[in-house]
Formats: structure tokens, sequence, C-alpha cells
DNA sequence: CCTTGTCCATAAATGCTTTCATATTTTTTC
DNA sequence: GAAAAAATATGAAAGCATTTATGGACAAGG
């Protein structure tokens, strides 16, 4: 069933059919009336490879994250994903790793096959060196790019994200304030925002003269989501010699793990470990105590960061860069 | 830059062109060169569009799930969207939450998009009622549908699942084995597999010659999330006269639900309570104690999957179902 | 009677794949 | 070694199913 055939049994002209399928005003409403009957009764739909083809779009956005099935990553893509189809968007999904290569070739994967526009899940796609880079440059040059979490001062990039050094500052000071002053800080390096926060935590450190020479970081380097070696990694860090009692992960995984430590030493929380996580995430209230993290209200980000993208598409003007600020979410783990 | 604009540059026709692009065999040496080289060059990629409209394709699957950000759903995803890649497909992503009228309306748009099949992720799309199922039986009329954890029999729909029952049988029979007689089966209706898992454990209960009258369930109604609900609600369920000391919940929310309800009624796991989860997620490992969990293999479900599917679109025959067996890895919260 | 505006059809454009026919090369045969 | 047969390489042109620019017909208004 083609638009030849609805024109067909209809009466009129392909042109004709194709105006009232687009909801031009150039159609009698008699006429529009008996061709949109004729559509019904006959089920059709367009052909959307042709129709492609004389828009030059599909209506659907890609959507790249390096790991679909990380907690953090995973609901960002569903309110992204809930919020394009309410726009009228499909989205192209591609869990790209962490790995460079495999990113622009996802990339170019995307443009080959049209996309409006392309997401970037996630601050792992933002590298220290700008020449690595040059994949989102060059993919700007094509479509427009969004950046979830990530900044990046290019054409036709736009970011949105939240105020990582702020927040994590605002966390340090807080738990500084609260009478510890030996504070761990527990990350995981993978992220652009890792580094903001842990730049935020050694200022704050530092801006109350704290612990100048020493101040105490640890990299997690095992798997993302294995509590048990972080733990691992937290107590053998603590036997060598470091002391703390209290530790600032940058996500709520390593929080968890900071859990699992304490409970493997007999530390209580918060009396003898007080604990901050990051994200909010789920895990925060499925532990015991109850985790204290730092909520970037991811929901917001990604409306935001959605109604931008089809903002741009529709030809309007959007800033660069939008920031918005965290906030901490005090629960059990912290005093 | 289009294929004509290869051609004249190449000096060979446009058919030419193609048949290198689709590596067709009848095309000399040379000439290949000629136009790779002219290809290269101008960093030529032909408009997908136009490709699908030759070819009535653009090999894109169409993944459904109610809810993305959901551990296990999220999991799924991530390794159908992987192996899909692998073999040269895109997936476009469908959120559909758990209305039928929203499933219904992402099916036609998926199939107005003209993908090449579509995977339903997650038991709840399938209904009791019969007639609930058409928007499936529909579809499958177009492009082969693939169930993920559910099954349904009708032609061009294929399902791959684990054997709910078995495993909550043998869950079940285990904790009696334990000498837990008095069991609560804590669940949360949405879903197919949920009911499979139910009547496993009735019948292995009754099996047993336990508690005919009155064997424990309870039907968590709350957000799925939402650990305090799930505690308070089991709370009140003991309050209220149920007695039991274990537990299995039909998923590992439930679970830690379950154990958080022991937390704060003071109840040691395992001594005074046990518990056992479903989809051995990474909550399984988060908690204390770590918790038992009867574990799917997800990955090698998903896997097989999609590659059933693969061969379905590439005109092999595959099994209309296919059932793998779960097993259950024993934690802390058994005995 | 001329203008203006509404409604609709014709035809061109979109960029590829593929069939069919033809030209060219290679192989076979005597 | 030449003619015939077979295999291979290439081009022309017809799809594929839309959108949209152009212009014609007709009616109403001045």
């Amino acid at each position: 069933m083609t638009i030849y055939d609805i024109s067909e049994k209809a009466g009129v002209s392909i042109a004709t059919v194709s105006r009232v399928l687009n909801g031009s005003s150039n159609v009698s409403g008699k006429t529009r009336q008996k061709v949109l009957d004729v559509i019904e009764k006959y089920e059709y739909t367009p052909n959307a490879f042709a129709r492609g083809l004389g828009l030059n779009t599909m209506k659907t956005i890609g959507i790249m994250c390096a790991d679909s099935s990380d907690l953090y990553l995973a609901k960002a893509i569903y309110y992204i994903e809930r919020k394009l189809r309410a726009g009228g968007y499909d989205s192209i999904l591609c869990c790209t790793g962490y790995n460079l290569e495999t990113k622009i070739s996802s990339m170019n994967l995307l443009i080959t096959k049209k996309v409006d526009g392309i997401i970037l899940v996630g601050s792992n796609f933002i590298y220290e060196n700008d020449k690595d880079n040059k994949y989102i440059h060059d993919a700007a040059m094509q479509v427009p790019v969004m950046l979830l979490n990530a900044a990046l001062d290019s054409p036709n990039v736009f970011s949105i994200l939240s105020d990582d050094y702020a927040s994590t500052y605002e966390a340090t000071l807080q738990m500084i304030a609260s009478g510890i002053t030996d504070i761990l800080y527990f990350y995981n390096s993978r992220t652009y925002s890792g580094k903001k926060r842990l730049s935020a935590f050694l200022d704050a450190m530092r801006g109350q003269g704290l612990a100048n020479e020493d101040i105490l970081t640890l990299l997690y380097r095992g798997s993302h989501e294995d509590i048990s070696a972080m733990a691992k990694q937290l107590t053998a860090f603590s036997q060598s010699g470091g002391v703390f009692h209290g530790i600032i992960a940058s996500d709520d995984y390593l929080a968890l793990g900071a859990i699992k430590y304490a409970r493997e030493n007999g530390l209580r929380i918060p009396e003898e470990l007080s604990v901050l996580g990051h994200n909010n995430s789920m895990l925060a209230t499925c532990c015991d105590p109850e985790l204290t993290s730092v909520d970037d209200n991811l929901e917001l980000l990604c409306n935001q960061l959605t109604h931008a993208l089809m903002e741009v598409l529709s030809g309007n003007e959007v800033p660069q860069k939008t920031v918005f600020s965290g906030k901490i979410i005090k629960r059990g783990t912290t005093r």
C-alpha cells in the first residue's frame, strides 16, 4: 500500500495525499476527509525510508553511553528517551564502552545513519587532551551534540551539567564542620566529573588548612560494581597506615564499598566512620544505615538537555553551557 | 556528495560504485580500487535513507522494555545492544512503561519506522488474557518478535526464557530442607515470570505437605525501588499476625526490603530469618549479609535471543521456544 | 474583465539498488 | 591458432515511496 494506491482510491493526486499526511493547510475540508477515510480504511502508513529521503530526516537521535547498565547512566537514558519520544523523536542507543576507538566508530555510525542529533551521556566522553575530543568537534560539524555532565567549548556542542565542584566542596566542608578532619577521598578516575570532584575535595581541605602535606586520596581500580573489592582495597589501605574517620566517595557504589569496609572492620557508622556518596542513586536507600549522598537532580538535567536539543533542532538559540547545582541529601552515614 | 559524484570522478557508472559499496564480486580489481580511492578521497558515505528505500531495511531492531532504568532490564538491554551491534544492527530503544496502550502504540511506531525485528525485554509484555496479546500477534505478521523471559505461542514469535518454575521450586525445597517450614513468598505481581515463580512456590510447599490451608504470600504494591516501603509492608504484615522464618522474594529489590525489615525488627539473618532473592543482581552483593539469589544467567539468555533473531532474519530456522535453567547462588542470607 | 486567493495535479527531485542487456575477456574446442 | 562458447565486467534505465516547486483551474471580489 503506497501513496499512489491511496491517491487512486481517493480520486486525488499523490501530492494531495502527501499534503493531508503532513497537515498542510492547502487542502479543502472535504478532500482532506475523503483522503483520511481511505487512509484509515486501508490502514496506510507512509514508508519511513522514502519519507526520510524526501525530508532528509527520520527524527531520530543517537544516544551514546559507555555502559547502559550502570545505575546512573541507565536512569539518564531512561529520562532522555522518555522526553525525546514525547517530542516525537526516536532514540538509537549505542553502548560504547570506555575505549576511544569504539566511541569514534560509534559516532561515525550514528552520523552515517543520519541521526538528527547526538547525546553523549556521561562525562567519560570528554578527554583531558583536547586532541582526543576531535571526534566530538567533527561530529558537531554535522549535527548538534549534547553533553550530559561534561563540558566542551565548541560550536554546535551544548553542555548541561551539575556543578560537581561546588557540591563536593560543600560536602567536604560539611564533613569537616561535623568534626572530622582526617577524610579519605575514595574515587574512580574514569570521569571528567570525578576529577572535578577530586579537586573540589582537595581545595576544600586545603582551604581549611588541613593536612597540607598528605591529604588522603585513594583511587579504586577494580570493576565498578564489585563492592567487595572496594572494601578490600580500603582495608588494605588502612592496614598500610592510612588513618581516616570520614570517607567521601565519588559515587554511591564506592560508598557502599566503604560501608562494607566498616562492617568488616567493626567500625560503627557514623560514630567511628562517616561516609558520603555521590549521585543519590537507589543504592543510597538500600544499605544500612542509609547513605548520605549528593543529588545532582539527574531528571532535571536530562529534561533540560533533551529540551535544549529539540530547541536547537527547531532552529532556536540555546545557551552553550548550562550548570545546575546539586544538593546534599543527609541520611544516616554522616553526623 | 552522492553516488553520482563518485561515479563521475571515478569514470564509471553508478551501478559499479554501488557494486563496490556492496561488495559484489562482479567488479575487476582495478576498477574496484579506482572507485575505493575516490570514495576515500572524498570521504563519501552512502545516504542511509536512499539505501533503506532501495533495500527496504536499515538494519535496525526495536527494543521495547517497560523501564530501562530497572537493574535487571538495563543489564538485558546492555547485553542485547552489544550483541546486535556486533552483528551489524542498530537498536531503537522504546521505554513503554507498564501500560498496555503505550505498549501498543510503541509497537506500531516501531513497525512504521520499519525495524527489521522487535525484542520485548521482560515478561510484563505478555498478558494472561490472550486478547491483550493481540498487539504481539499482529506485530509478528510484519516482523519477527523475540520474547525475553516470557513465552507466547504464535507464528513468527520466538521465546527465550529461564525456567523460573524449576528454580523457584528448587529454592523452596532447599529452604524447607534447611529446616524452615513457615516461609513467606513476597512478590510483585507485574510479571509473567512472577506468576510462574509464585505457583512454583505454592506447589513446592504443598508437595511437602506444608500449611495446606494458609500458605503465606504477600503482594507488594509500592514502587519497585522503594526498599523502605517494602520493609514497612513486611512489618505491618508481621504485626497483623503473619509468622514466618523465611522469605522468598520474587526479585532482589524485595529481598533487600526483607533484609531491611529484619534489621528494623532486630531479627538476625540467617539465624532468625532466611532470605532468598531472584535475579542475582548487583544488589545481592552490596547488602549485609550478602544475598542468596537465583541466577538465571541473563547474559546467556540475551546472547541466545539476539543470535536467534539474527538467524531468523537471515532466513534460518530457529526453535520457537528455548528454556534455560537457572541456578541458586548461595550466600549469607540462607542457612 | 481583471485580480486575488484557494485548491489541486503534474512533474521533478531525493540517492540508492538491481535487472537486463551489452561489451569484454577468458576458456574451450577442433 | 582461430572460432566458438563461457564467464566476467560494465552501463543504461527502471524501480523504490516520498516531498515539494510550479503552475493551472476555478471561484469570488472589485
